[in-house]
RNA sequence: GGCCCCAUCGUCUAGAGGCCUAGGACAUGGCCCUCUCAAGGCUAAAACACGGGUUCGAAUCCCGUUGGGGCCA
């Protein structure tokens, strides 16, 4: 029996989880679920320089928001690389023992002369290995270095990009562990993946270059190769690296722009892999159809437009409920008043799921329903404020107060009636009570907006511009 | 600079030698629908980087060139 598949996610805490990070930690996540492996979160805090507990607090939260929960890792015990430093202490002495690894003294002063030299002949510097035979005491300050063949190569079987080949001539007998007695990131990676028994690497790309110096890690330390896959990058629209400089990169400044899980997931997953002809994808759907085997080897470019789109999507999807609840936050960070109750903030949000590609959008949308325009687009005055402007707001008001009725359909009916009798077109009215109501001529259907706002406050506002409309001519 | 990876419409991709006069999606233009704005429907324009092979046949396989990315410095 295969043992079962267990993956991981190994972020360093030096900064916000950002889309590349999160596809990768998805990517690990959706064939742990799959294939109902495990699915391990670590984090790689050895740089203790840049490695903060706030970014640590951030990564957790941004992973939560989306859904991709760990089976291991924080808070229990054992799953950061500061607490395992004696792990990979032992694991460098067995290498020691083994002769596997050798003790170097060579200064950083000695290792830049040798650069410089190397760099004035045009060649590429590598460690000569000058104390490989030197069998240096402890008690010296010394590095640790793996002692790598001189010949020959190694092979990469890699799941995406198929064997990846690399002369030992090009590698280097590197560095374990430092001077000062800390262990390397390709050590640690390597110490951590196999105590864990990590069956499947998934990782960046940006990794590859790594991988054939691993593999000879885990050859001297005895233990089974894992399966690698290195997935393709992500980058920006002028195929650079994804930065800062290129706007929103990170999960949870996409959540505060009112990207929903959903939305975020569904559009990472489809960077890179695909299934067939579908775009839109369920957290069970990825779960159901997710396979390396369709994960694509070019890098991709992060396209906002196609993100928004499959949140918009999204946004049509989820129901009133839940849609009303995210909105929620949103609309107090504008400013806004609060709704009356979570049940009309639905009514709210039903006819503008189809216009907002974004929270922050819908937010924007939803102002009118909340609160009275303070002023009038002054293109929409201009355009339907004119001479019978007064006398129909008058008629508007005087018939709208004697209706009972106040469901969208019997609001067309009247307004269809009225705009008969007075040889107008509908268009004509209704764009005079958008104003009133939401201060535009683009605005959800304006019979469902009144029916939404209620007889008296559709009134009061019908009012408040008959009064503006006189002000104005 | 050395080594490694990659290469289908502007972008995300389908495509695993004949199903390809290359399909879908985003974005863009047009038309329809319509109380506005949307949404939706229909439609148009838009790609196999280039050059050699292999093969009866290549977007698909091999080599090279070019371009992009990564790692090491």
């Amino acid at each position: 029996m295969p043992e079962s598949v267990r993956v991981r996610f190994a972020p360093s805490p030096t900064g916000h989880l950002h889309v590349g990070g999160a596809r990768t930690a998805l990517f690990n996540w959706l064939l742990a679920r799959h294939d109902r492996g495990v699915y391990v979160l670590r984090i790689e805090d050895t740089d203790l320089s840049r490695s903060t507990e706030d970014y640590t607090r951030s990564l957790l939260e941004a992973l939560r928001w989306l859904g991709l929960d760990w089976d291991e890792g924080p808070p229990t015990p054992g799953y950061r690389q500061t607490e395992r430093f004696d792990i990979y202490r032992a694991h460098a002495e067995r290498l020691l023992a083994a002769g596997k690894a050798y003790r170097c003294r060579c200064t950083p002063e000695t290792l830049d002369a040798l650069r410089k030299t190397a760099e004035a002949r045009k060649e590429t510097f590598r460690y000569p290995g000058t104390c490989r035979e030197a069998n240096v005491p402890a008690s010296e300050p010394h590095a640790l270095r793996l002692a790598i063949p001189r010949e020959g190569e190694t092979v990469v079987h890699d799941v995406i990009r198929g064997d990846v080949t690399v002369s030992h001539a090009e590698l280097d007998d590197w560095i374990l562990v430092r001077t000062d007695g800390t262990p390397t990131y390709n050590f640690c990676v390597v110490v951590d993946d196999v105590t864990m028994k990590i069956t499947h690497v998934i990782r960046g790309n940006d990794h590859l270059s790594n991988t054939p110096k691993q593999v000879l890690c885990y050859e001297a330390l005895g233990y089974p190769v894992p399966i690698f896959a290195h997935i393709p990058m992500i980058l920006a629209a002028d195929k650079t690296r994804l930065s800062k400089r290129h706007g929103a990169t990170s999960v949870l400044a996409f959540r505060d722009l009112g990207i929903l899980p959903e939305a975020m997931l569904n559009y990472l997953a489809r960077l890179g892999w695909s299934h067939g002809d579908q775009e839109i994808f369920s957290r069970e759907d990825l779960i159901a159809h997710f396979d390396l085997a369709h994960v694509g080897a070019a890098d991709a470019v992060f396209d906002l437009e196609k993100f928004k789109w499959v949140n918009h999507q999204w946004i049509k999807r989820l129901p009133a409920e839940r849609l009303a609840r995210e909105l929620g936050p949103f609309l107090e960070r504008a400013g806004l008043p609060a709704p009356r109750d979570l049940a009309w903030l639905g009514r709210v949000v039903e006819p503008l799921r189809e216009r907002a590609r974004t929270l922050v959008e819908m937010a924007e949308q939803a102002a009118f329903y909340l609160k009275a325009p303070e002023a009038y687009d002054p293109q929409s005055t201009a355009k339907f404020w004119k001479e019978h402007a007064p006398e129909r707001y008058a008629l508007l008001i005087k018939r709208l107060e004697a209706q009972e009725a106040m469901d969208p359909e019997a609001l067309e009916g009247l307004y269809r009636f009225l705009a008969a009798d007075l040889g107008l077109k509908l268009v004509d009215l209704a764009q005079l009570t958008r104003i009133a109501l939401t201060g535009k001529t683009a605005s959800p259907p304006i019979f469902e907006v009144v029916s939404i706002l209620g007889k008296a406050e559709t009134l009061a506002r019908l009012k408040a511009a008959a009064a503006a409309v006189g002000l104005a001519r």
